[in-house]
DNA sequence: AAACAGCTCAACCGCCATAGC
DNA sequence: CGCTATGGCGGTTGAGCTGTT
């Protein structure tokens, strides 16, 4: 048996809102309290005279109705923290825009995926360590549940104790060649079919994320011990796996400063690094 | 001016989590 | 404990807008 529907499709009104349904649903949300409780957002359309379908009315005032809604562009702040939060916790856009009083899910997750992925692409990458991180001075973290927060504040505002290996700029936009003098391998080193191609950033891990590399004594090589989604770089005296965000994982295989590790730390390089980049 | 391509973003879809019975 | 209803979320879609040829 299938899932009951949330609404009858056939006799809900779908696409775009009108002016008028956004006055009922607003007139009737203010009047009525707009917290989901009290709404029942499947039983609003009824009451508030709208033929749409409940969740519809749910996304459009959470999306677009609600007083506190900040529309128009973002910020380089705004930006920054989408940036450094994503690396942390990949697509977790709720939580991401939890810190973004104003925003919502649906417009950060617009926005990575219409600009901020691109800027990216397009090379901005900047050396790591040549910019004080601004989302511990800006992110209001009131309201965001414990597991949520930042958990390590050295991420939030170290900035010293980069290694020399790591002083590199990443050109993503341009592949391995963005920085050949502090590359200690070459693309066919580094390049491992197992790792799916370098070209790929769209690849996306969401929950555990079991990788595993191993790199040889020599570096002449690269061998994964088990399956790797998506594409980084990998440093063949750190072994670090550079991930610029486009399939980040979290969990227990990211550590802190927005780089991926294995379950084997001590196989993939040490996690001590301060901070993954600067994208601007 | 028209045709086309690329981009944006509101809206939808389907899955998952959880509360309540 | 299992089922259902509902809320919430991330991924995807497509209409409309904008820029380019």
């Amino acid at each position: 048996m299938g899932r009951t529907p949330c609404c009858d499709k056939e006799n809900v009104k779908r696409g775009p809102w009108s002016p008028e349904e956004d006055a009922a649903l607003k007139s009737y949300l203010q009047s009525h309290g707009s917290d989901g409780t009290a709404s029942n957002w499947i039983h609003l359309p009824k009451k508030a005279g709208l033929r749409r379908c409940g969740k519809s009315c749910r996304l459009r005032w959470l999306n677009y109705l609600r007083p506190d809604i900040k529309h128009g562009g973002f910020t380089e702040e705004e930006d920054s923290i989408i940036c450094n939060l994503y690396n942390q916790m990949g697509s977790r856009w709720s939580v991401i825009a939890s810190y973004m009083p104003g925003r919502t899910d649906n417009d950060v997750k617009n926005y990575w995926n219409t600009k901020l992925k691109k800027k990216l692409l397009g090379g901005k990458i900047k050396n790591i360590s040549s910019r004080e991180p601004t989302v511990a001075n800006n992110a209001n973290f009131s309201g965001i549940p414990e597991a949520e927060k930042p958990q390590d504040s050295t991420f939030w505002t170290s900035q010293t104790q980069v290694p020399s290996t790591l002083q590199m700029l990443y050109d993503v936009n341009s592949g391995l060649s963005a920085d050949n003098q502090t590359m200690s391998l070459n693309p066919d080193q580094l390049y491992n079919p197992k790792l799916s191609g370098f070209s790929d950033f769209g690849a996306r891990s969401r929950g555990s994320y079991s990788t595993t590399v191993s790199l040889s004594q020599e570096g002449s090589s690269v061998s994964d011990s088990s399956s790797i989604a998506g594409n980084r770089y990998l440093d063949q005296d750190y072994g670090f796996l550079m991930d610029y965000g486009f399939g980040v994982a979290y969990d227990n295989n990211v550590n802190h400063y927005g780089m991926c590790f294995g379950d084997k730390t001590s196989e993939v390089g040490p996690t001590g690094c301060t901070d993954f980049g600067d994208f601007f």
